[in-house]
DNA sequence: TCCGATGGCTAGCAGCCGTTAGCCGATGAA
DNA sequence: TTCATCGGCTAACGGCTGCTAGCCATCGGA
């Protein structure tokens, strides 16, 4: 793993735990083994180390997204897929998904329209496949605006109480959220 | 409404909208028309306006809660009662939710202690009436904790997502969440 | 062997931060 | 009218921040 990586690594443990505003360039240096002024060898700025965070954990939901609902067209199929994607997503990657919902302020424009964009693109996607549920039958709900929140709210919310050594495993926790999502847009 | 209240008011506006390391007390003071330094003359320091923000956020939550459960012994009534106080909590207070779950961290001890502890306490409220519901054969659920935090992720969610002058109002949100912590417990 | 590139380091700049000290006009009770 | 209190203000302190400048050891290829 080279140095530019494990800086990034350490920077999101960092955002996660201190924030962007509280945390200094020197302490993230600190935790690679080098002082704060030697990070510029390898990165432009602070504000580059956020930006290219936020935008590389949206691409890989989006892209995890489109992956998860190709391949059926069966509208309860493909949100659970969906949801599995979106719910592993956020177990694996907590501290991102933290930093995502909390730090989009302090990212600069344009990066932030630029991420803002990705997060509607990602809402609409989970929207039209709870409207594509609803007009095939299989879903009830009254707003699919509302439902497909709900459901990006379950996964999300992983962020502040999943742990991994906890009592439910991965799949466990995927599982029951998939039951969960479904049952909501009363499929289940 | 006393100067003391305008300073509460414009911090929680500017500690939700650029974080609390990122809000300055100049900030806060030209929000309410006077410099910073005069703040000090109101407030003991920035951080007791953070700590009073989210200790009274977690009281008023808590209280609402005690007063929604209160009356009945139907476990699904107590439940749909319970989400209703969240949920409207969480859409009239959307920046002290935001603000509560984004600046934990923020928080010198004691008081991060003591907000945790408060926190626990209402997330074990709302798992107990899981339990109950499920003893009583009337809930449905694997586990009761994964339900319990999927319900109250479900409204913590509004922090991000509802805005008053939204196409929905305040009491269709509110039905309509309720709904499904319903079905997600299998109750619907 | 040379030498440029790489990637550390320290010094330091320019600016901002929370907070304190101390001043002063307005206000209202004695 | 007097005078203490209140609540503004500016100046300033001590400390920290992101970042740049510039120095130097190491090391791999020519």
């Amino acid at each position: 793993m080279g140095t530019g990586t494990a800086i990034r690594v350490a920077a999101l443990g960092l955002f996660a735990a201190r924030g962007y505003e509280g945390t200094t360039m020197a302490e993230i240096g600190a935790a690679v083994g080098i002082r704060g002024p030697s990070l510029y060898k390898h990165v432009a700025s602070k504000q580059d180390l956020l930006v290219e965070l936020m935008t590389t954990t949206m691409d890989g939901l989006l892209e995890l997204h489109r992956r998860a609902v190709t391949g059926t067209d069966d509208p309860v199929e493909r949100l659970r897929r969906a949801v599995d994607a979106h719910v592993r997503f956020h177990a694996r990657h907590r501290m991102e998904a933290f930093v995502g919902a909390s730090e989009m302020r302090s990212l600069v424009e344009p990066h932030r329209g630029t991420v803002l964009g990705k997060r509607a693109e990602y809402e609409r996607a989970f929207r039209r496949l709870v409207e594509e549920g609803v007009a095939a039958g299989r879903f009830h709900v009254p707003s699919a605006r509302l439902a497909s929140y709900a459901i990006l709210d379950l996964g999300m919310g992983l962020a502040t109480w999943y742990r991994e050594e906890g009592e439910l495993s991965e799949n466990e926790v995927v599982w029951q959220q998939t039951e969960f999502a479904l049952r909501l847009v009363g499929a289940g």
